[in-house]
DNA sequence: CTGTTAGCGCCTTCAT
DNA sequence: ATGAAGGCGCTAACAG
């Protein structure tokens, strides 16, 4: 005979037991349970914690987070912001993300904000949990904004849109842009076209200057720019330009997703995957890029750094200095068959 | 002059203002903050209601949800637990998903759970929120262990490890299954391959089972099967066993993953992605397969349908009866080039 | 309609 | 090393 419930089909107790009931069935004190319980050793006597151990797990025990961020005023919880899942544009990265934030004892909230109006919504119904630390992808919020909807002075950037209070970790995108026209210029090229995404947000404004930058430094005319939304399907209708009349020498695309609609609507043009009448350029290093039918040339950064940086920032708040600079992770250029 | 802060560039307040700050800029009690406050009608004169919105909006009060939670007993926190994150195999699913939970006012909490020890940790460390509800997708975890992590008597499983006390909803894969394989049958295959995922999965298992049960009602033989892991590497893989030797009339592949690296890697037996020697089939429906690259003939489901099953459990939790049969969603076939 | 009073579950002094 | 007591921010009875 046993009081433990059969695990294999206990539902949860209607009354989830709480420190009371522990501290009862050990014959101690909650303050007794609380230390015992507790990750950081405090003075228990080893008898105690023992009785204590015991009865949590004849419980089935489990620490109410909520009510212990009632005091602690850390919840463990850290919200990412994204504005589509698609956002993460490589699923590694994100995958990386939450492991590397649940390595840390730190759970992840995602939280779509797909629009300003979803933002205002958010503030106005005040419907966001306090986090420890909110890591924003999505283009529509600014750095005070988010501050303001989790009551978190801990928010890091990734989209650009910081401010001296808040960190930012941004990929440094001119030196993989760089790289990337310096390789076409050496093959020849001398006139290009851009396949761009949404002018509205900061870091593809800042991206298009790069490459402007760059093609002025070598010498290489800009001769199109098409605009796109960073998906396949825009890039598909964006190479219509490239079908009929004279092609520019290279087509550079601000997304890997872009690319492979360009590709696939000139599949003519790229007998064996080897450009034929233009070089095509992508942006992002996805890793589809590593399948045969799409081996386009990219730019991109090391992912495991990029989140190292994050989850820093997130489990040291205080290296940052307000006012610094963002923290940046270079790119670099992914030479493959489309080049 | 104005005591509100600059928006643009306040940090959150050092010490958030609570309800009580609220309640005495206002001059009235806190219990009429509380109803001012809530979402449903309370009774509140005008004039009160007025002027604890107006405190509220000067303080840029925001309640603490895990302050309140702590007596309504409701978290608003729905827990997805995935193995990877690629679990969800398609990420328009997942969007759909957060969109559903968040329109119904909850916010999803995101955990990846990729090993059974993963479990055990979460189960002994006990770091895992209280939520309202958990949609299981991990192979690794069963009913009743994610009943004990999150103290949630609300899991909807996904990944087939449902039991009498939690509620499940599946893709009833036999259907779309059926569908594929009498279009096989009808374009005269008879000699059939089968590249699967990991038979560990009881998703995985079943799939393999309807497969069998369709061949033979059709009289096509399963010549070979091959065991990958859902992946496009091991479809690439599986691949060379169809380039030597004699190739079946058709491949079927329990995932579009797979299907893509057997396409690529027998691209010379897809002239204009029209079959020669084999005709091939793929699983999941995935977006990817509208790219032109990759016209792969699959097997889906409607995600929105899905979507709104799993919703529905979690907003009305009762309409669930403890050992009814999961919630099935109907599989369809999807002709595509290489079927 | 309104204010007062109890808790929700936990951690943290503070004495002991 | 231990227990008692107070409080975290909020809502849910209660009386008025």
């Amino acid at each position: 005979m046993t009081d433990l419930p059969d695990e294999k089909t206990a539902k949860a107790p209607a009354i989830p037991p709480t420190m009371d009931d522990v501290a009862a069935l050990a014959k101690v004190s909650r303050a007794v349970v609380s230390r015992a319980l507790s990750a950081s050793p405090r003075p228990v006597s080893a008898d105690k914690r023992d009785r204590v151990l015991k009865a949590a797990e004849a419980l089935g025990y489990r620490p109410n987070l909520l009510a212990q961020s009632l005091t602690t005023k850390r919840v463990n919880l850290v919200a990412v912001v994204v504005n589509h899942i698609h956002d993460l544009s490589d699923l590694d990265l994100f995958d990386r993300l939450l492991g590397a934030i649940q390595a840390v004892g730190k759970q992840v909230l995602l939280l779509k904000v797909g629009s300003v109006d979803r933002v205002e919504e958010f503030l106005r119904d005040g419907v966001a949990h306090h986090v420890d630390a909110a890591l924003v992808w999505s283009d529509f919020a600014d750095a005070a904004t988010v501050r303001r909807m989790f009551r978190s002075d801990l928010v890091v950037m990734m989209n650009g849109r910081h401010d001296a209070l808040s960190p930012a970790v941004v990929p440094d995108e001119a030196v993989g842009i760089g790289e990337a026209v310096a390789d076409a210029a050496a093959k020849g090229v001398r006139r290009a076209a851009l396949v761009t995404g949404r002018a509205s947000s900061l870091i593809e404004q800042a991206r298009i200057a790069s490459f402007r930058v760059a093609f002025a430094a070598h010498a290489i005319t800009l001769e199109q720019t098409l605009q796109g939304d960073y998906s396949y399907a825009s890039g598909h209708r964006a190479a219509s330009a490239f079908l009929s009349g004279p092609s520019p020498d290279a087509v550079f695309c601000t997304s890997d997703a872009m690319a492979m609609g360009v590709l696939d609507a000139c599949r003519p043009l790229f007998p064996n995957n080897r450009p034929q009448r233009f070089r095509l350029y992508g942006f992002d290093n996805l890793s589809l890029t590593d399948y045969d039918a799409y081996p386009i040339a990219s730019i991109g950064f090391d992912k495991a750094l990029f989140v190292e940086h994050i989850t820093r920032l997130v489990v040291e708040p205080d290296v940052f200095v307000p006012g610094s600079p963002p923290v940046s992770v270079p790119t670099h250029f992914f030479p493959r068959a489309t080049a």
